[in-house]
DNA sequence: TATGAATGAGTCTTCATTCAT
DNA sequence: CATGAATGAAGACTCATTCAT
């Protein structure tokens, strides 16, 4: 890994959670130059812009939060476990286990679908994979006879989905965790009945 | 109504979907200017800062969605229509009769969480009075015979509410009207089984 | 006295003390409705623009510092009684009987002067009138045979006021009452031993 | 000398006269980008806000003035020769050798006394500082047996104090340098007396 | 005469970006 | 590759002034 790859990274590390959390508007590079104790200059050596920092940025937040939902739902070997192990990560720690400044994927949809197309793609596609991978273990399990096979696999994925976001928004806004616990618990019953 | 409160209305509901949709640090006075045809001073006139504007219209966007919500109810004798109105009223026209940019909650909940503690509150106060809407329509429901005595109404409410939100978010950052009516026939689902 | 009159005097007396105290340039007309009640219309309908509300207030303030010391001079007899009045004033007091914000020659002299040519002037006439004053007390004290016939009496004059002056601007920047009394003490020495 | 420190001279050099003469509040940015050639985003890159420019400038007005009262103290063997300097200064040139603008603790005095605490407290203490010098001069004195041993320094240095920012404000107002050397004239002959 | 709403040039300040070193 | 000084457009906000009512 050269130096221009190592400093790179250690901008996109130290950033990602300000633009989770200050929204892409709402992040100056001051913050960044502040955050990673380098110079703009330096920032900008690395980078074309602003957008491309929030693009890293973006793609880091996404894929820890990934890592997170992979690593524990290996541990799991029936896929309604896998579908289950949502519900546990997010009731559990109320979401503190996610990225700072919570869902990037909400995050990003919601400040920037009017604003900045390429960010809106990113999570757009991100969802959309998300939902996929929820089809896939839907799949799995049908295959693994878990599930009925007459099941409407991208309703429920989607739905699931839904559900997650739904309770990831409410869970900072009210600042609760009562409400993320009985969402989650919501979600469980839904899961279990498939 | 005076002169002064005519013209503070005009640039509330002139600029309420320029804040719904940019967000409150993405919006600035240029904009408020242009899409009003006033003058900062006169902005500044009719309200204290760009906070007074934002407050200003986030209550507005909050009135209009309500008002869609309370007259469609209206219509609705059962508790359990008053619950499905929502279903159709978001798959019909996939949101787009909510105010424009989108439900206000969720928006102001994603951007200013971490940003803006007045618009937050506001936010956090219209979502809990929406969950105890449902909560409300649940209690009467069970009163009426059309619901079990048994239910978790909490549970319920805050269920749907995620729900909705997270069907809003999915529809406007994958323009794909399939996704939100999937997420509706699981809502219609789910409450016709309470 | 008209209604017009009126109001112009009663914008005066509640300005005065403001320009007195923020000098010209640091009152806005904001501060003028604020400390009259009144409104921005109505203060340009009683006065051509914020350049002539100062120039009135300048001269009120000036008329109250020179009543206050006409009324005081008016209960000595003697000539020396008459130039010590003012170390009694400015020492008993330190200077609080002047007109709030302190001397207004010595204030708009400060800030008017590279500035302000019109209120400089109405500054300069005031203080040479003062200095005249003071000539014209010490020459009757001359006639009276209360002081010797070979004084100069212009440098009497200016040096007396350059003390007060001097001693006015030590006390506001101070806030300590010995400096004032120090000084009025050497000014009593020094009218004694004319 | 790094270029930030060159580049922050030479704004303070170059605006210390403005902020002398126009006063803080009737000074803008305006006013020192045009004086300075550079732009706002260079001031702003250099100095905090205008306060911290005008915070400067007065330290460095400052400074000029005491440097050259200084450097004409130290030609002077006497103590009463090095008080007696001030008054040859001010009267040869009548003032014109004072930073342009004037005496900033005057300017200084008057101006932020009701609405600039940090700039009235650099200028109170540049004047006790002012003062004590002169104390220092006279207990000098009494010790080289120059001056009586019951004189009160406080008195006499508070005194001369008053009679030269007296002068100053005089001078300045009356655009007559008689006015100014008479006083100095009553200041040598007081300090001769002493 | 008084009101108060509107103006637009002005205020101070921060922004993302560039470039010589 | 990094620095840090400079840019100038844009940011939010205030100003003195005007004018229909």
């Amino acid at each position: 890994m050269s130096k221009a790859d190592k400093t790179k990274g250690y901008i996109i590390e130290k950033t990602a959670s300000i633009f989770n959390t200050k929204g892409y508007a709402g992040t100056s590079l001051n913050d960044l130059t502040e955050v990673t104790g380098l110079t703009k200059g330096s920032i900008y050596g690395n980078f074309k812009n602003k957008d491309d920092v929030a693009v890293e940025a973006f793609k880091y937040n996404l894929q820890l939060m990934n890592q997170l939902f992979t690593s524990e739902k290996a541990k799991e070997e029936s896929c309604r476990g896998k579908l289950l192990i949502y519900t546990k990560i997010l009731c559990d720690s109320s979401g503190s286990k996610l990225p700072i400044g919570g869902c990037p994927i909400l995050n990003t949809a919601v400040e920037s679908d009017d604003t900045h197309p390429v960010l809106k793609e990113l999570a757009k596609k991100a969802l959309l994979n998300w939902k996929n991978d929820f089809v896939g273990i839907l799949n799995a399990g049908i295959q693994a006879g878990e599930f009925s096979s007459d099941l409407n696999t991208e309703q429920i994925a989607i739905t699931i989905l839904a559900l997650i976001e739904g309770a990831i928004m409410i869970n900072k806004l009210t600042d609760n965790n009562n409400h993320i616990r009985l969402i989650m618990q919501s979600l469980r019953d839904y899961i279990n009945q498939i």
